[in-house]
DNA sequence: GGTGTTCTCAACCAGATGGTTGACAAAGGA
DNA sequence: TCCTTTGTCAACCATCTGGTTGAGAACACC
């Protein structure tokens, strides 16, 4: 379980159950009884979904006598959305210089077929293997 | 498998692996050997691990001879960005409306230790439980 | 002190996941 | 035609995951 802050984040969201919760959590802090009470599943369970989440720093418990409050962090979403914006903002960007390669073709030139051969071999960086691809 | 595609996204993106082979697609097109090249596993594990992210939607593959070249497609990223900016904004709206109501309190009342009970019941809505918090 | 409430921990189980090897299909090139 | 390249499929294996039950810790209240 020594994924990287990245992965743990992914992961715990891959759970709709898990999202329900932090879909319920955005709207005000819940103990974990309240949050089980939906759900027809055993209060361990639950708690076990909230180890994870906070393992994820999704969210944070606070000690209330025998309660623990749960609190959602948004914080970690920025970690997502960034990860998500550059490898969407880069692969736009890529058909938007391919757009303008096919609108400059000089008319004598074929438009291409369908564009068969890959990529013309611009690998940016030999990605330092499974390195997490978090840079 | 028949998990919601909101969770499938996610799950596709909990690997490290698949992360780096996201992000080396938003720098083009690949073949399934290009792309297992840097990696210490063999071509079979990178195939299993396409069919994934292709299951989620995360990319696509053509046919061209005997080569599968494997396609990025970032339009599923707008799924994750609606769902955690949805998310994000509420409850970030929260503890604005929550700043709000501390500034505002009038100077005779304590202000309050640290905040300890939990949010003032104010469970939104019994969000349809199991429905994957995926409205 | 005893009782009830809230929650976590440990052990267990079924199913998914990520990796391997081996076989094979499909296409290009000798 | 035969061989090589490229990739998938099938079987197998170890580990992770999400659920259960049972026991117990920590605290409030009688």
């Amino acid at each position: 379980m020594a994924a990287d802050p990245l992965s743990k984040v992914f992961a715990a969201l891959a759970d709709p159950l898990r999202r329900d919760m932090v879909a319920r959590l955005a709207g005000g802090d819940a103990t974990v009884g309240e949050l089980a009470e939906p759900y027809d599943v055993t209060v361990q369970a639950v708690s076990k979904h909230l180890k994870v989440l906070e393992d994820a720093g999704v969210v944070s418990r606070r000690r209330d006598a025998q309660r623990r409050p749960v609190h959602l962090e948004a914080a970690v979403f920025d970690l997502m959305t960034k990860w998500i914006e550059r490898y969407r903002r880069e692969a736009e960007e890529r058909y938007r210089r391919l757009d303008d390669v096919l609108r400059d073709l000089p008319d004598d030139v074929e438009p291409l077929p369908p564009p068969t051969s890959t990529a013309p071999s611009r690998r940016p960086t030999p990605p330092s293997p499974p390195t997490g691809a978090t840079p």
